[in-house]
DNA sequence: AAAATATAATTTGAAGTTCAAACTATTTGA
DNA sequence: TCAAATAGTTTGAACTTCAAATTATATTTT
């Protein structure tokens, strides 16, 4: 009754962690750049943490990131340069950088979003996935499992 | 009957997407420093790629990664210099130049794999995935979406 | 309260990855 | 044959990231 070999299960995710996730991230890059937005995907993706993070300090969102500290500050460095953020010491404990977004980055978000939006619905449409609750719903454990 | 909206579902990949497939590649860094293997990860995906692409010129290999062909020869370069691949022209096309890769490069690949394989069967008994079959399927088509 | 320690962030210098464009060598086709 | 196409390499630049040194602020210890 089993379809796929451990081996071939294997190979599959292996296949979605080397190739198509690059992939992914080119298209989503490529979409950017139609756009006319002069941010790499990388910058996007700090834009995001900072809007996910709660309390957004250097701390918290480099911590999201996986990137270290110093690496974020040069990150942010630039967005702040072209105008994506703001960064303002805390009143409260003045070590600390709280971040914020400027309009500008809300707005790139916002398409960022509805790009996903969009290619989540046609890979849904296309791939005429019946199933696609439980492959949701495994896809949420295997992204809980690797949280722990 | 559905337990996830549209929107939980963009959501859900969205995270694999940003912070997942991160993690998962900074545990396999990881585990190739433990193990003392002087290699990043981008350089065991030439390797791999190496290993995968049916005849091993610059060009196939570099179109499986997805870079240029001058990204590549940096790689290869690099590669070349520690000792893990060798390289020769194409004597029927004397503009090809064919990689192989030497015992050491074998080594890193097998070990690789089967830390793959032990991080995949820890995720299958660790996340009681009963449906793992019907997830493996809907991954493939995922997969097999995205190299269309 | 002063000194020592811990925490938060920035700066600096270096390494790695990638690209585009210019260049070399070889093959193919008109 | 000679022009065009193909395969790779080289070069210079941009970007991402890190580790280690440094600065500033807060907390803890004596």
């Amino acid at each position: 009754m089993k379809k796929y070999s451990r081996e071939e299960a294997r190979k599959i995710i292996n296949e979605l962690l080397v190739e198509i996730f690059n992939r992914i991230l080119a298209i989503e890059g490529q979409n950017l750049k139609d756009k006319g937005i002069k941010l790499s995907m990388s910058e996007v993706h700090v834009l995001e943490a900072i809007e996910l993070t709660e309390e957004p300090t250097m701390s918290n969102i480099a911590k999201r990131l996986g990137i270290t500290i110093g690496s974020l500050t040069t990150a942010i460095n630039t967005l702040y340069q072209k105008g994506y953020v703001l960064r303002e010491r805390d009143p409260e404990d003045r070590r600390k950088v709280v971040v914020g977004l400027l309009p500008k980055a809300e707005e790139v978000l916002k398409e960022h979003d509805s790009f996903h939006e969009e290619m989540i619905d046609s890979i849904f449409e296309e791939m005429e996935l019946e199933k696609d609750e439980l492959l949701i719903e495994s896809l949420d454990k295997l992204s809980s499992y690797f949280k722990k």
